[in-house]
DNA sequence: CGCGAGCTTGAACATTATCAAGGCAAGTGG
DNA sequence: CCACTTGCCTTGATAATGTTCAAGCTCGCG
């Protein structure tokens, strides 16, 4: 463990600041220690598809670390954000020092894939109702802290990330929050947060098509 | 070698059999020797997203191979189909005997992260034209011979098979082959190939929403 | 040769994107 | 501390796009 810290080196970033840009070589093994970015992907044209949101213990640059060494997204600090990183040759010794470790990134691959299929199917046959509505309850329960009156949650995307994350425009966004605020399901709390009233409903609403 | 044959199973399918079901336990690790196959999740009102169309040389139930038991989607053969697998135990024997495999291994989770990485941007960001563009492509890519007057191009997937890929309605597919049909880029050859006319065509069409 | 599955086509409908205008709120400078 | 300003969000109207439903057609198979 002494050795591990010995190769470690210590980073940090302010809101958007990249850590990470699309196409830029890249060799290191960047573990995020507080706060949170996103991973995002741009057209030509300039939109923005987000494919994660990372936040404290989640790490990215491990596709660097064999084949391929030019990173196929970019990532950018949502809030201040502190990681710590390896390079790939210390990886390498550590990898030596403790093979087991290759099994434990084999399983964290392994659960992205299982999160991107599922991503995929839900851009592929569900709706956007459905989808929002999923996209709240992730949130809940990653970022959601218990209140009185149900869960608070401190939202890391604004309308125009989750608008990025869901292949949608900002606009319908808004106009989906805005549906469930009048079901009586969530409650806007300022642009940042989001107090959920109503779990059941919600997870209904994320499971099937409503009905109104 | 000898010791990876005495371990290897094989395994014949029919059209339409099933290779692997959506929530089965599963603890062997495919491949696909000859014929193609899709892989797909099932929404519970009978929906079907195509996650991958498999063939030669591809495999799939490396997940079931490390933590998860639980196939996360199910696996149908498009044609005749044969393969051969190995078990979990075979395959921890194999990889204490060949420990570089657990590389390869990472290697291929990575590859087909990007591809799903990329896929997931299609859906989010790209207009179905494209996508559907894109996706005679990357069939003429895989499936395509030369012919004297373009590609030739034998299709894994019925327009209906295309539609669940993509995530759109069947009619949709057909309509916009119809429209590529009629634009001179592509001919239509029965339902099962296609032959692709003019490919730049074709390519500027899948990298940037036409125009008209 | 006839039948049926899968494909195409059309028309009406639903949903979402886009464009445009206005509002709220946080931060800035007087 | 207040007015101002700027960025983001909301809301409305309209247009584009895709879905759905309903016929009819075609290809390939028996």
């Amino acid at each position: 463990m002494t050795h591990i810290a010995s190769i470690i080196r210590h980073k940090e970033y302010r809101k958007e600041e990249t850590l990470l840009s699309e196409g830029s070589k890249a060799n290191t093994l960047v573990i995020i220690n507080e706060g949170s970015a996103k991973a995002f992907k741009l057209t030509p044209d300039g939109r923005e598809q987000i494919l994660y949101v990372f936040s404290e213990g989640d790490f990215f640059g491990e596709r660097n670390l064999f084949g391929r060494q030019i990173s196929t997204y970019s990532v950018e600090a949502l809030e201040p954000v502190r990681t710590c990183s390896f390079t790939k040759e210390s990886f390498y010794d550590l990898l030596h020092s403790y093979p087991e470790i290759a099994i434990k990134i084999i399983e964290e691959l392994e659960k992205r894939i299982s999160h991107l299929e599922c991503t995929l199917q839900s851009m592929g046959v569900r709706s956007v109702d459905e989808r929002v509505s999923t996209l709240i309850l992730d949130f809940a329960e990653k970022y959601g802290t218990s209140v009185p009156d149900g869960t608070l949650i401190h939202l890391p995307l604004s309308r125009e990330g989750m608008a990025n994350y869901l292949g949608v425009a900002r606009e319908t966004v808004s106009r989906k929050l805005g549906q469930l605020e009048n079901e009586g399901i969530i409650r806007s709390h300022g642009n940042k947060s989001i107090l959920l009233l109503d779990r059941n409903m919600l997870e209904s609403s994320a499971g099937k098509s409503v009905d109104l």
